[in-house]
RNA sequence: GCUGCUGUAGCUCAGCUGGUAGAGCACCUCAUUGGUAAUGAGGAGGUCUCGGGUUCAAGUCCCGACAGCAGCUCCA
């Protein structure tokens, strides 16, 4: 016998093997019938599985409609009956994941013919029709064998490769069968394909086979299902209002930034006089705080040169990534891809015996191109180069030649800085330290270039340009922990003093099979531990993830998403023991010996422009107070009252505050309109009650009419609420959407 | 970079199967001088992203580039 403890406490008795589904009909007719799936000890199961075995109590719950958990098996259900439908119309196809989602479902899948949104309405359909039908799901197991044998006689050539490569292990693997589709597969699964109130699907799109993009690109279909039409209305509403908040759509629509793709380059925000009053706002919030905590503000230009960034491992590491080397002369001929090329010869020749030949044909190819288009440019612009001399020599003296001229050439050439840590370690560097100085902390609003395909720009959130309100802290070993607990706690003040509270931390370890990193592994070791105990002792909800951190060192990252569900990662702090190896950087110890700093790297907000847009979102648009463009503004009732509307004017402008006057011979009605939609906090509405008892009416942006107030009233008022940076507008941070993290996977 | 979709006035968009561009808002002018989310009338504004091609004729069809959107990959 098996004792179930069901969620309201009560417990019952069942047999071995008892079906969730049994149970169901047990407690009641009307359960059984809402019955989606079952949770058992807190995994979520088939009606139709069967009970394990188990010592004392088992945790059992029914999940029905009511329930988030059977949600997801519906939308998990619902990519089988996709794939389904698209099987019957496209012939041929294969099929790979099909997970659901927070939000919804996808399915890739590879059609010998490529499916097209205008494909949507048929698929839906055909969808439809399964519905209707209301075919149970049936599961059964094969061994691995046998369930390869039998998704190769499917034709299914990717759920062979993926049996091969991560499934061989499991003893036995489970298939769904529905009507003539069959598909391997977890589960669990909805009883039927009743269960399935309304569908709709979203959207296309590429992805990679196994999410690596050296493998074949896969068609990604979305979509998403609910219990009942209601809440798939309700939730493409939601999707309608979170696209209003769009920054980039309220960016356009408040004048804060624009880009001009075709003459100033995409990714590069110009931020316009509101935007700008904005980010000035939070640079002086953030600068005041810095002050106050033992920064010291620096300043560094923005270029710098290549052997630095050779130094720091910036270059070549991701040099993809980065806008073009700039000569020092502009004239100098571009030669440096021929001499990765000629360094590359020496070293596979030296290497590799067998590929000689091969190579060799390559570089007397490319000495062609050489002699006749590279060397006369060379020689036009530097009488230096032994142009002569180069013609006449063998492959190896024309190699010696060049590479001679590029070690002159070189270190004339010049970046623009995609980082600011290498240039404030000159700064360190310009002076001796002493562990007295220490911890040394150089703060600047550093803009930095980076070249990010054209794929990944979006808005203000991913951008090619951007300015990181970026420090670097040389510390000693003993001062890390407190150091990086100090940041943490700067982060966690700027988050809340602008009412971010939805935010993850994430702490971004190394990847241990990547070669992407710089450092010693047990550098890597400690920073990444101390990192985790950081954050451990502050009680703090973190989660681990490999492969996330910075080349140089791991990172702990406060983590944001946007309208439409992205993350994007905001503030950071990161923790350095190789560039400070890299560059030698030392300080003198109570031991009159030199010893290493350590670095951290921070940036409270990221960066002004991924702030900002997030910003802009969080409170779609309408500002509190303290960081409005525009505070207040003033309307007369009529052109009669436009003298008392200055002298108001004049008197909150003095006291500091931003306000403009609407004097145009316009209706009060137009006015008022006109500034909501501006958002702007407070409108001040003056006519000839106000002129003759010295007052102004306030009409408040979220409140509407607060009726008549002294001006000096007014002025303490807003003080009051600009100098708490009182957040007087409730909004969520985003509504949420679309997390595409897969919670069941096939 | 890849896959799909899109590109018409400052903004939001219409323009059916090819026949020399249209609305609303914004802007400008005039009238109106008003009391808490749109006063009325008139005017100006476009090389239909760019470059090729098909055609008697291209905003419309085809190809390419560029840019935007969604996703994937990437993200110091």
């Amino acid at each position: 016998m098996l004792t179930l403890k069901l969620p309201d406490g009560s417990v019952r008795q069942v047999a071995e093997g008892t079906r969730p589904r049994d149970v169901a009909a047990a407690i009641g007719k009307r359960l059984a019938q809402a019955a989606v799936a079952a949770k058992v000890n807190d995994k979520v199961v088939d009606l139709d599985s069967e009970l394990p075995a188990g010592n004392g109590e088992t945790s059992f719950q029914i999940l029905t409609d009511k329930d988030k958990e059977a949600l997801a098996v519906l939308r998990h259900s619902c990519a089988h009956i996709m794939a389904r439908a698209v099987m019957r119309l496209f012939p041929g196809v294969q099929l790979a994941f099909g997970p659901a989602l927070e939000n919804g479902f996808y399915y890739d899948i590879d059609a010998p013919t490529p499916i097209r949104e205008d494909d949507f309405p048929r698929i839906e359909e055909e969808m439809r029709k399964i519905v209707a039908e209301a075919e149970p799901f049936e599961r059964f197991e094969r061994s691995v064998d046998e369930a390869r044998e039998l998704v190769r006689d499917l034709g299914q050539g990717y759920k062979v490769e993926h049996i091969d490569d991560d499934l061989k292990r499991y003893p036995s693997l489970s298939f769904y069968r529905q009507g003539e589709f069959i598909d391997l597969c977890r589960g669990p699964h909805i009883p039927h394909a009743g269960k399935v109130g309304a569908i709709k699907l979203l959207s296309i799109a590429g992805a990679y086979w196994k999410n690596d993009s050296s493998r074949r690109q896969l068609q990604r279909l979305y979509g998403t299902a609910f219990f009942n039409q209601k809440d798939l209305d309700a939730y493409l509403n939601q999707l309608e209002e979170a696209k209003k908040r769009d920054h980039r759509v309220l960016g356009k629509q408040l004048k804060l930034f624009t880009i001009s793709p075709d003459m100033v380059g995409s990714g590069l925000i110009l931020w316009m006089p509101k935007g700008a009053i904005v980010r000035g706002i939070l640079e002086a919030f953030i600068k005041d705080e810095l002050l106050k905590r033992g920064y010291q503000p620096v300043y560094t230009p923005h270029i710098g040169r290549l052997t630095m960034y050779e130094t720091s491992g910036h270059y070549p590491y991701y040099k993809k990534s980065q806008f073009a080397r700039t000569p020092a002369n502009p004239f100098q001929p571009d030669v440096h891809g021929h001499r990765d090329f000629l360094r590359q010869f020496i070293a596979v020749r030296n290497q590799l015996p067998e590929h000689q030949a091969r190579v060799e044909e390559a570089a007397l190819e490319q000495d062609q191109k050489f002699t006749h288009e590279v060397v006369p440019e060379i020689e036009e612009v530097d009488p230096r180069f032994p142009g002569v001399e180069y013609r006449k020599g063998d492959l190896q003296k024309k190699h010696d030649i060049l590479s001679a001229w590029l070690d002159v050439q070189e270190p004339e050439t010049y970046l623009i800085k995609p980082m600011n840590c290498p240039h404030h370690i000159q700064i360190y560097k310009a002076e001796p330290h002493s562990y007295r100085d220490l911890p040394v902390r150089l703060a600047e609003f550093g803009t930095v270039y980076r070249y990010e395909k054209t794929g990944e720009l979006s808005g203000m959130t991913r951008v090619r340009g951007f300015t990181q309100d970026d420090a670097h802290l040389f510390v000693t070993a003993e001062q890390i922990e407190a150091e990086i607990g100090s940041n943490i706690d700067l982060v966690l003040f700027v988050l809340s003093s602008l009412g971010l509270n939805d935010y993850r931390v994430r702490v971004g370890l190394r990847d241990p099979n990547s070669d992407k990193y710089v450092g010693k592994p047990e550098n890597w070791q400690k920073a990444e531990q101390t990192l985790i105990e950081v954050v451990k002792s502050r009680g703090m909800n973190y989660s681990a993830e490999e492969g996330e951190a910075a080349f140089y060192g791991p990172k702990i990252d406060f983590v944001v998403r946007d309208c439409i569900g992205r993350e994007w990662q905001l503030g950071t702090v990161q923790l350095d023991y190789n560039l400070p190896e890299r560059f030698n950087l030392e300080y003198i110890g109570k031991d009159n010996a030199a010893h290493r700093p350590v670095m951290i790297h921070r940036a409270p907000f990221g960066s002004m422009e991924r702030f900002m847009g997030i910003l802009i979102e969080h409170f779609a648009g309408a500002f509190p107070l303290w960081l409005a463009p525009e505070q207040a503004r003033i309307m007369p009732v009529s052109e009669r009252f436009r003298d008392y509307g200055e002298k108001v004017e004049n008197e909150l402008k003095a006291n500091g505050f931003r306000v403009h006057g609407d004097y145009r011979p316009e209706k009060i009605g137009y006015k008022i309109r006109e500034a909501q939609l501006e958002k702007i906090p407070y409108m001040l509405v003056v006519g000839d009650k106000e002129q003759s008892a010295g007052t102004v009416s306030v009409r408040d942006r979220v409140d509407g009419d607060l009726g008549a107030m002294q001006l000096v009233e007014l002025i303490q008022r807003l003080g009051e609420e600009v100098n708490e940076r009182r957040i007087r507008q409730v909004s969520t941070a985003s509504a949420g959407l679309s997390d595409r993290d897969a919670q069941f996977g096939d």
